[in-house]
DNA sequence: ATGAGTGCAAAGGCTTTGCATTAGG
DNA sequence: CCTAATGCAAAGCCTTTGCACTCAT
């Protein structure tokens, strides 16, 4: 998705929970876009120094609320932060239990279907009702290896 | 599995890490195979009033190193345990986003033999390492819709 | 006896919150 | 103007750790 769309995008869901989309959040919503893989909060001070710690995990929380932003937990001591999979396109996560790093990657769309399948079938079986799946692989990177 | 033989399996693996199956150990590992979800630590404590909490994590830590209890991360506060997967069957997880509860679930077999095979050659193409692939639904259950 | 295990209390560390200041609309 | 947003510092909260005591071998 082209930035500026991207921004547009995020001004109006922004603006739909009363919210300003503004140079702190807009800034989020950048290095978010430009990481090709999630990031934590200590790699978000890190590529953007002007941002404070406690203003950066203050507007995660209204960008994830405002539906912008998709927070990751993984056994790491970080959470992680990408943007909204209807923004990036649906995808899953490699973990690494070495060094907490977080990769993307996708399975073949045939793949997906099935899946999709079983899993509304045992989500309807235990009255259910899903947000959204989470499918990932947790190992080691090439470089923990 | 048999309570008897799970607590051979455990002690054996404990055995292997040099450490001992002691009464602690085992109430947790009886709480976790009487349970039929993953349970938080103030669920552990509150099913055994013996328990104290710093003794409980400890252990907890020690069980998972053994290969004895697997332990989930997810966005509740509290941290699940279940016992490990070879001891209970391979399953997935309803993770409910109103009260933090997890319930168990299965795929068909089918389904699970593609994803693995998708699985396995997404993380070649990373030159990824897999130790397990962890695949969760989240949303509402049923008391929370 | 002697080292592992236990439990209380205190400390760690990620995340959240209070509050005075700034700025966007 | 005036409310939301910012940033510093302090507090919260789950989890881990220090330490003295206990227990099993």
């Amino acid at each position: 998705m082209a930035a500026t769309d991207l921004h547009e995008v995020a001004t109006v869901r922004l603006g739909g929970a009363e919210q300003r989309y503004t140079r702190v959040r807009r800034a989020i919503v950048d290095l978010l876009a430009a990481a090709d893989a999630p990031l934590s909060l200590p790699q978000l001070l890190e590529r953007d120094r002007s941002l404070a710690q406690s203003s950066a995990y203050r507007n995660l929380v209204v960008l994830e609320r405002a539906g912008v932003v998709h927070r990751i937990v993984t056994a790491d001591d970080f959470a992680r932060y990408e943007l909204a999979e209807d923004l990036t396109g649906h995808h899953h996560h490699l973990m690494c239990t070495g060094c907490g790093e977080v990769r993307d990657f996708t399975v073949p769309a045939a793949v997906e279907a099935d899946l999709a399948r079983a899993l509304a079938a045992a989500a309807a079986e235990h009255g259910f009702s899903v947000e959204h799946h989470r499918l990932d692989l947790v190992g080691r990177c090439a470089s923990c290896r």
